[in-house]
RNA sequence: GCACCCGUAGCUCAGCUGGAUAGAGCGCCGGACUUCGAAUCCGUAGGUCGAAGGUUCGAAUCCUUCCGGGUGUGCCA
């Protein structure tokens, strides 16, 4: 259940009871920062002081008597300037996580009543460029979104932008005509595009009848030249391959893949939409959208007075046409009500004006930008995607160091007797938690600020990581594999009550699942999962701690079954939600 | 110049639709493995929330100014 909607609309309501006011009220219902001051707190009170000129305490005291009553509630009290300390009932929560435990399809998370076709539009990698620490966020990024959406009951459409369409293609053609291996293309094709690239662009900077050439094959290219159309088409699908390879690795998918070239049609149209309705107009040759000429456009881009470029002087588009052809089509080809943009916060400028053009156009679609910041390196200058002698850190090697260092780990643990996986496992396993680990390092904080990245913190595994999270559910796991007991067994009969402290602190932390995975979802922000799934986790292994399971009588030992096994089922969700995976052992 | 973002414990970060004595992890120091997995648990120390004003019953949170750091900014994406 919604715990915070619950009792913010029961706290509402007392008010209106208590007071008799003319219209709804706010509860203002917030947790409490300190135990001693119970579970959660209504502040909504105090505002009301001047309004009707009553001390706040007294006007507090009739709304806390109402909401005593309430079986959710054991104790309401009226304290400090006013604020309302509610105490939740130990019994009640007990049978709402009973009633959890029965729900396995969505562990007591609601549906939301009204879906949203949602468009995310993440990763976005080139074609024929390798990807590298700079992808990495926006994929795991927009991938745990697009979880997080779903799994409220969105639609959602997962949109893999690629960069397929531009100037380096003119480049790539002539250059794998010139110095291009076929056999190279095959075993390393990425290597090899890239080689070829920066061969061509080298010397198209000096030699003018290469460059020449260069933009003659692109004007080929996209005029539909049949033999430049096969070598494009060829280049995208070797790409294509390896990028299946790293999303299959960090378990992406997506559902179309649209990338730049799909629009490329469409792009005149736009340019000549813009021009005719006065939002843009010629200059310099450029067509060009000047906002402080377009009397409603947003103040600080007027200010700004940098204009949005949709044709080039050479009457090429840009990736600012490209970008305003794609929203149309997502309105039109997917009736889509939002589109979520998971790109580098340093794009917030192309973002704001993009928006702002399509309100001009009168699209009514949401438009979001959820930008993140800079990953940087353990000096905090941003992460060189280069390494000492030069070689580019690719997302895979990167991925593949990660593994290394969890399998490393895992024998150390073995060796040291701590750690068990089966020989055969091993594989999966340090699959799992090293990939886990980097993904959770990223998720864990907030997106915008920037991301140190830190092997040595990454890979500690020790406190608030991600291999921290999937001991606790491996601990949940062997409880039951050494009773004996099925999982699901208990979840059908099994039913909670909390006695012990450390059941009742384990107990409220279950309770308030369901408003973070909706947190998280409302604002774009997964790491208020990871923050929760940590805090469950804390809470299960003080509870594991001092709470002997298999060992206790009768009802007791299947109260404590229940709640490991709605703890496994949630950090397992949770993580889920995120797509960090968990394993039974490790 | 203009626009945007950031400044919280030694380090890395939460908290920022205003709510009580500002929280975690790492690191430091000290305890707990004959007991369901010690990648764990329990405890100690550590902060003028960059600075100064303002709004408010109440400010890390909102406003203003300043200091310090970063990003973007006419034909790349």
């Amino acid at each position: 259940m919604l715990l915070e909607r619950y009792l913010e609309s029961a706290g509402s309501e007392a008010i209106h009871e208590a007071l008799r006011l003319d219209g709804p009220r706010p509860a203002m219902v917030r947790p409490t920062q300190d135990p001693q001051f119970g579970d959660f707190q209504v502040n909504g009170a105090m505002p009301l002081a001047k309004e009707l000129k009553k001390p706040p305490r007294e006007l507090a005291q009739p709304i806390a008597e109402i909401l005593a009553s309430l079986d959710a509630i054991e104790k309401a009290e009226v304290a400090g300037p006013g604020f309302i300390n509610l105490h939740l009932a130990p019994s009640w929560i007990a049978s709402q996580l009973t009633e959890t435990l029965r729900d396995p399809a969505r562990d007591g998370v609601p549906a939301v009543e009204e879906a949203s076709k949602i468009i995310v539009d993440f990763s976005s990698p080139n074609i024929a460029k390798q990807m590298h620490v700079g992808h990495l966020r926006s994929t795991i990024i927009g991938d745990a979104i697009a979880r997080i959406l779903a799994f409220m009951g969105h639609q959602v459409i997962r949109d893999n932008h690629l960069g397929d369409w531009g100037t380096q293609f003119g480049l790539l053609i002539v250059g794998m005509r010139e110095w291009g291996s076929e056999e190279a293309l095959r075993s390393d094709p990425i290597a090899e595009l890239e080689r070829v690239y920066k061969l061509a662009s080298e010397r198209a900077a000096k030699d003018e009848r290469l460059a020449e050439s260069a933009r003659a094959e692109l004007a080929k290219l996209q005029a539909g030249d049949e033999d430049n159309r096969k070598l494009w088409e060829h280049f995208i699908e070797v790409s294509r391959r390896v990028l299946d390879e790293v999303y299959e690795e960090l378990d992406v998918s997506f559902d179309v893949w649209l990338g730049e070239s799909a629009y490329h049609d469409a792009l005149p149209g736009v340019v000549e939409e813009l021009l005719s309705r006065g939002i843009a107009r010629q200059d310099e040759g450029a067509v060009c959208v000047f906002w402080d000429e377009i009397a409603d456009a947003p103040k600080s881009l007027r200010k700004q007075k940098t204009p949005f470029i949709v044709q080039k002087k050479d009457s090429a588009f840009l990736y600012s046409t490209t970008d305003i052809a794609t929203v149309l089509y997502r309105r039109d080809h997917f009736q889509a009500d939002r589109a979520l943009y998971v790109v580098d916060s340093r794009q917030a400028l192309h973002f704001q004006q993009l928006f702002a053009v399509m309100k001009l156009l009168g699209v009514e679609m949401q438009l979001e930008h959820v930008g993140f910041g800079t990953v940087l390196g353990p000096d905090g200058k941003p992460l060189r995607t280069r390494d000492a002698s030069g070689h580019v850190i690719t997302l895979v090697s990167l991925l593949e160091e990660s593994k290394q260092r969890a399998r490393q780990r895992i024998d150390e643990g073995i060796a040291e007797g701590r750690l068990r996986v089966r020989p055969e496992e091993m594989d999966e396993v340090s699959r799992i938690v090293g990939i886990g680990a980097v993904k959770y390092a990223d998720l864990r904080q907030n997106r915008l600020s920037d991301y140190q990245f830190d092997w040595d913190k990454m890979i500690s595994f020790q406190g608030n990581a991600g291999p921290y999270l999937q001991y606790a559910y491996a601990r949940c796991v062997s409880i039951f594999a050494k009773g004996g007991v099925d999982m699901e067994a208990t979840a059908r009969e099994a039913t909670i009550s909390l006695d012990a402290p450390a059941e009742l602190v384990l107990g409220k932390h279950l309770l308030r699942f369901a408003d973070a995975v909706y947190q998280a979802g409302a604002t774009s922000q997964p790491h208020i999962i990871c923050e929760h799934v940590y805090e469950l986790a804390r809470a299960f292994n003080g509870f594991y701690a001092e709470c002997p399971v298999l060992d206790a009588e009768g009802g007791a030992r299947d109260s404590r079954l229940g709640l490991t096994a709605l703890t496994a089922r949630q950090i397992r969700r949770g993580l889920g939600l995120v797509g960090i995976g968990v394993v039974d052992r490790m």
